[in-house]
This record gives structure tokens, sequence and C-alpha cells, in this order.
DNA sequence: TGTACATCAGTGAACGCGCGTTCACTGATGTAC
DNA sequence: TGTACATCAGTGAACGCGCGTTCACTGATGTAC
């Protein structure tokens, strides 16, 4: 049961009021600026009023972080549920929403997956668990698909390396769709950061959002073949 | 002819200097935090002498964009150059050259893959041709391998897009081939950049190498299929 | 229901520090004759 | 080879501005009796 003084729906208020004007500052001048001054300002309080609520710069960008991996794993979420029954048709339905919100979001995409800020180390305990959700979403779609190209010829230090990554699953999947996943991962990654980034020309690719499909039907075109 | 009168080696030893300073900086403190007054600083100059090197804080992030882009241009170049002629072994090849630079330089591959900097816009006309020389060399690999895959069903926009690609090489190269070399582009930015990025938690992978090898292999796995 | 005390949000000053860029200037180096 | 003038590298002051964090404080809200 919520409690519900005055002071406690202020401190909520106020509290949702930082994230939004920090993701706001994100967007205007990044990261590695990102200034707990401007924030008070922007909401009209002296620069010490906000320690009230953040313990450092440092820990506001842990909020901006686990903010961004929360509503990033929940639009993927609600996209998969959407989708059909098969791997293929929910991996597609998995980019499509990972690659809208990182254009909606660039700065938030950024923050997650993008150049790491100087002189900040996201705390493993507060962000992992977040930031795990969409790979492993990968990983469960992946899974009982039987993959072209059988990674047969694994070397013993990565087949450790991959085994490591099923054991983190119950029951474990196979080590051939565990690579295929993270391929998949890899490859989704990339082709989000280079158009997000800004890697393409300005005037080279007229429709981006059917390139990209284009790359990942590629991608998940092995699914469907047989061993 | 290169003249050589004492100013003129003097000015060159001065602009490699701030080059070299620039990149520390790039290391220290990150593209967005760049100064020239730090680097001004570190010459043991005063900051307004700077300029008559550099137009602009501007001018010296383009100026390590370029920088940046030419010498992983050259290591790749010279990996590829170094391996045999199969595609598979000189995608191999470029891909772990490419990974080993970005390992050794985080903050330059940063600076020109990752998170954009706030407020700067690289020229397109200074860092473009530097900039295609990676992607470029993948498509010319790709060239001439017959990718399982055939890219039957590319939308006619992907077509569209893939056909402009294609048309900025002499001779174009088949549809197939470059869909799967911007495919194999894709998977490799987003392999090191995970790995760059430190999105690979601490502990997870023992042999982030070997985990990136497999990877690109079985990427690469599908040159070998007949059509 | 009323009162006394405890908790909390927000203030304002202070700490020591950083930045990009312009400008008029001096003194060293280069060049034309 | 020597001299007069032109070019250029580097100086130092100035412009107006930003930052994170701590601290003692006031006045409003909450709670126990």
């Amino acid at each position: 049961m919520t409690t519900n003084t005055i002071r406690q729906r202020r401190r909520e208020h106020t509290e949702s009021e930082i994230l939004r004007v920090g993701r706001l500052q994100l967007a205007e001048v990044g990261a590695a600026a990102l200034s707990l001054r401007a924030v008070a300002r922007e909401l009209g309080m002296v620069s010490s009023a906000v320690y009230r609520y953040v313990a450092s710069r440092e820990d506001l960008l842990t909020l901006l972080v686990v903010d961004a991996y929360t509503e990033l794993g929940d639009a993927v979420d609600e996209a998969v549920g959407r989708a059909g029954d098969g791997a293929a048709e929910q991996f597609l339905a998995l980019a499509h929403a990972m690659r809208r919100w990182a254009l909606a979001e660039p700065s938030r995409y950024a923050l997650i997956f993008g150049s790491p800020v100087p002189g900040y180390h996201a705390p493993a305990e507060r962000t992992t668990v977040a930031g795990s959700r969409v790979p492993n979403r990968i990983v469960a779609i992946y899974r009982g698909t039987k993959p072209a190209g059988t990674a047969q010829h694994l070397s013993p230090a990565a087949a450790a390396d991959v085994d490591a990554i099923r054991m983190t699953f119950d029951p474990p999947p196979a080590r051939a769709a565990t690579l295929h996943a993270a391929h998949a991962w890899s490859t989704l990654i990339g082709a989000i950061s280079l158009e997000v980034f800004g890697q393409y020309g300005t005037d080279l690719l007229r429709a981006p959002g059917a390139y990209f499909d284009a790359i990942l039907r590629h991608e998940v075109e092995r699914m469907a073949h047989k061993p």
C-alpha cells in the first residue's frame, strides 16, 4: 500500500520531473556534459536542492541508464508480444521495435549503447538486469531454432564463453542457437548504431528502414535452412 | 618538393604535436570535453597560440576524425594485404585488424563509430573519403562471392538503396554480394562496439577475442554455401 | 481535536576551478633586391 | 653578402560564461500523544 501524504506525492512528482529534464539535457548537450545545475535551473530550484533527490551527477546518470533500458525493454516486449509464433517473425518485430525506439530517442540509445561516458562507470548491480532484457529475449527467440551453420569448429576458448552464456539460462539453450543469437545481437546493434549515429552519408540511403529490414531478413534467412 | 625552412619544420612539428596531444585528450576526457586550452597547456603555449594551427575546436575534432579513419584504414589495408586470396580469409583478417585497432585506441574508435559529439558535425567533404575505406574494402572482398541467400525478396525501396551503393563502385558488384557485405559490416561494427564500449559484463567473457572470432566465422560461413 | 517535536524540501553563499575566442602586440624568421 | 621589408608564431589580457558539491539555515509538512 502506498502512503499518500502531500510530501510523498510531491517527492514522486519532483523525482519524475528530474528524470524528465535529465532526458531533455541528454538530448541537448549529451551525457558527458549533463549537469545537475542545468537540471536545477530548468526546474526552477537552486542547484543544491536536487541533492535531496539524487546523490550526485553519477547517480543521475545511473537513473537515466536504467530508465532507458527499461523503456526500451518494454517497447521490445510489447512488440514481440504482438508478433506471431514464428522465431523469424518475432526477431524481426524485436529488431524493428528497437530501431524505432533508437530513432525516437537517439540520445538515450547513445547513453546505453554508444561511447562510454568518460569518468562514469555504470554500477553493474543497478543496470545489469534492465540491460539484459533485450539480449535475453533474443536468446529466448533463437532457442529451439535449428540454424544453418553448426558451430562445430568453435575454438575451445570460444566454446567456453558461449557455454558461460548458455548457463545463465534455465534450461540452457543449444550452443548453435546461442551463437546464432549472439551473432544476431551484434548485427542488430551494428545496423542500428550505424544509422542512429549518422554513419550513412546524408544522401546515400533514401529508405533506411527498408535497408535495415533487408539486412535483418538476411540475418534471419539462416533460421529457415535445414542443417 | 618540400621547402625546408626552419619555420616550416617547426610548424609541421607543432602540427603533429597538437594531434598527438589531441589524441591524449580524447582518451582522457572524451571528445565532448576536448578543450583547446588543455591542448595548449599540455604543449606549454598560451591558449590563443593554437589558433595559428587550428581554426577552432571543431576543426581540431575534424583533424582527429580524419586521423583516426586514416590510421584504421592503413591497419586494415595492411592486414588484408598480408592475408591470402580467399574472401573468407581476407574478411577475417580485416575484422581482426579492425578489432585490434579499436581495442588499442578505444577513444578514437568511439570518436568515429560511437555516439555523435553534441554540437559537432563532421564536414562530409573532409571525412567521407577516409571514412569509406573500410566499408569499401569489405564490398571489394565480397564482390565475386556467391553468398547463400539470394536477396530475391528485397523490397523495391531496399533494392533501390542497395543499388545506390552498388553504383558507387565500378563495375558495380552484384546485389546479393552488396547486401551480404552490408550485413557483414553491420555485424562487425556491432561486435566491436559491444566489446569496446563495455556491454559485455566484466566477468562473462573470458576470451573475448575467441568469441569475436566465432561470431565472424559464423558470418563468413555463408560465403561457402552454394546457392 | 490540539499541541509539541521531528522530519524534510528548498535556500543562498561559498570553495576552487574550467571554457572558446578575439585582439593589439612583440620579436624571430624568411625573402627580394 | 648585406640590408629593408614582409610574414608569421607566440604573448597576455579581456569578454562572459559554465561546473559539482558542502554547509548552516528557514519554514512547511508529518506524527505521536
